[in-house]
RNA sequence: GUGGCUGUAGCUCAGUUGGUAAGAGCACCCGACUGUGGAUCGGGAGGUCGGGGGUUCAAGUCCCCUCAGCCACCCCA
């Protein structure tokens, strides 16, 4: 046991499960890029005030889980999602004057000061977009439809789509009364948490799971209801725009979001199979978010997927296993003998130089031992070069799928030799020079 | 932040009411008449039993604290 651990809620992402994380960004950076999003990359660490501004002061996640730092009077916080500094460059940059309009996409870790679970780190990756500058309901759907090619991109099926309109402020507002009013003559009936969630947010109390909670809400007015017209003829697009691409989804009045930036549509991706912690991507629209970060009235969209989710997902479904285990090089130099080394050394670096992936050894081990971390690293082809080759101006090439070995001169064209060989193994000739099995 | 469970070699785990129990399998290293991997066999290294304190003649085994992970909440990707 060493002395130091990784700090509490972050990992270590060692080499074995490296190009799984790999595989996932250039999955969805292929469905993206398909979808003509552009990749923007912001700070991993904001102003303290951009994330209270956007986010909500009473968020859950600006009162207790951010992580800032202070130093004299400037205070500066790990972002905790990314739409507050995508937003920031937009606007920062001008990018509305020229072209108002724009796709963006992110990939990178996050930072929230939580307690750990499986799927809940204090750093974790999202995968996420910001479409900016269209009130459009097509572009909702399409955004709804880029989630769903993202997942299923990396294989998975299972999930569910669940979409919900909290309509625009004055929606908000309305319903907002009606459900007080419907909850208020109760309230000592509900649980603790939902007497909490009354004050602080009310349509949290809709989403609580207690089973006297959910009795008592089963009358509860409903928010599609109060949707003002305008909302409601976004939401019923939406729809149909869903079904025109034929993307099964359900309407689940619960879903209310928890960032204070959201208006109309927002919607959540479920994996039914993941327990507790099941959604893998939360998003929705923020026509007002521009505009409260000090830009002009411009409406977007946007969500992101929790990577950390999407790969327990991928796991429980075996995704995963095609996708572990770092590429060793298919080429290992052997030396029999200690006298040996220098030339392989050397030769090692000549085929690195013309683009071939060699190794060797550098623990001092037998010709044997060699053989067998040739072996168990998975090389294709094991090059001897002892004094017996050296003095005949030789290399010994093993091909290791099929035991066949053969000689080829040294001073002759032995990368594009070996090019050849690694596509086209090595086979026993009718007099065999060597092979066995 | 709240409640519960867990923490023994690199990995997965076993350790009877506290008393030669610090062990197994896999992995690893070395070897099997000395220039060759994968099978088999033999040998070996590796753990202050998460950390600290306490009870006791004696603690991996009991008590307290602490750290970390997991599960469920709060909340959320």
């Amino acid at each position: 046991m060493s002395k130091f651990k990784a700090a509490r809620g972050t990992e270590d992402l060692l080499p074995e499960r490296v190009p799984l994380y790999n595989f996932v960004h250039e999955s969805c950076r292929a469905v993206l890029e398909r979808f003509g999003y552009a990749e923007i990359r912001t700070p991993l660490f904001e102003e303290t005030r951009l994330f209270s501004r956007s986010l909500g002061e009473t968020t859950d996640i600006v009162e207790k889980e951010m992580f800032t730092c202070q130093r004299g009077d400037t205070s500066v916080t790990f972002r905790p999602e990314a739409t507050a500094g995508v937003v920031r460059a937009y606007l920062e940059h001008n990018l509305h004057k020229s072209k108002k309009f724009q796709k963006f996409y992110y990939i990178g870790p996050m930072f929230r000061f939580e307690r750990p679970q499986a799927a809940r780190q204090r750093q974790f990756e999202q995968i996420g977009i910001e479409a900016i500058g269209s009130h459009d309901p097509r572009l909702d759907a399409e955004v709804i439809e880029l989630g769903a090619r993202l997942l299923e991109g990396l294989g998975l099926k299972d999930f569910e789509v669940r979409i919900n309109s909290i309509g625009d402020r004055e929606d908000r507002d309305r319903y907002r009364e009606a459900l007080t009013a419907f909850i208020r003559p109760k309230l000592e009936e509900y649980c603790e948490d939902c007497r909490r969630r009354f004050e602080r947010n009310v349509f949290r109390v809709l989403d609580c799971k207690q089973r006297g909670c959910v009795a008592l809400n089963k009358d509860a007015p409903a928010f599609l209801d109060h949707l003002g017209e305008a909302s409601l003829a976004h939401f019923d697009e939406l729809r149909s725009s869903l079904e025109a691409l034929g993307r099964e989804f359900q309407v689940d009045p619960a879903i209310v979001r928890g960032l204070d930036y959201y208006t109309h549509t927002v919607f959540e991706f479920k994996m039914p199979s993941l327990g507790a912690r099941n959604t893998i991507i939360g998003g929705g629209r923020y026509n007002h978010l521009v505009e409260e970060l000090g830009g002009p009235e411009i409406p977007a969209i946007g969500f992101s997927l929790g990577v950390t989710g999407t790969l327990l997902a991928m796991e429980k479904q075996g995704l995963c296993e095609a996708h572990l285990g770092w590429r060793e090089c298919p080429i290992y130099l052997v030396s029999p003998g200690e006298a040996d080394r220098p030339s392989a050394f050397v030769l090692a670096q000549e085929l690195r130089a013309s683009g071939l992936c060699a190794d060797l050894d550098y623990e001092g081990k037998s010709l044997k031992a060699q053989m067998r971390t040739a072996h168990r690293r998975g090389a294709s082809l094991v090059l001897i070069l002892g004094e017996d080759e050296r003095s005949r101006g030789v290399v010994l090439v093993r091909d290791m799928r099929s035991s066949v070995q053969e000689e080829f001169p040294l001073d002759g064209d032995l990368q594009v030799e070996l090019r050849r060989i690694l596509a086209e193994p090595l086979q026993a000739e009718e007099e065999g020079s060597g092979g066995d099995s």
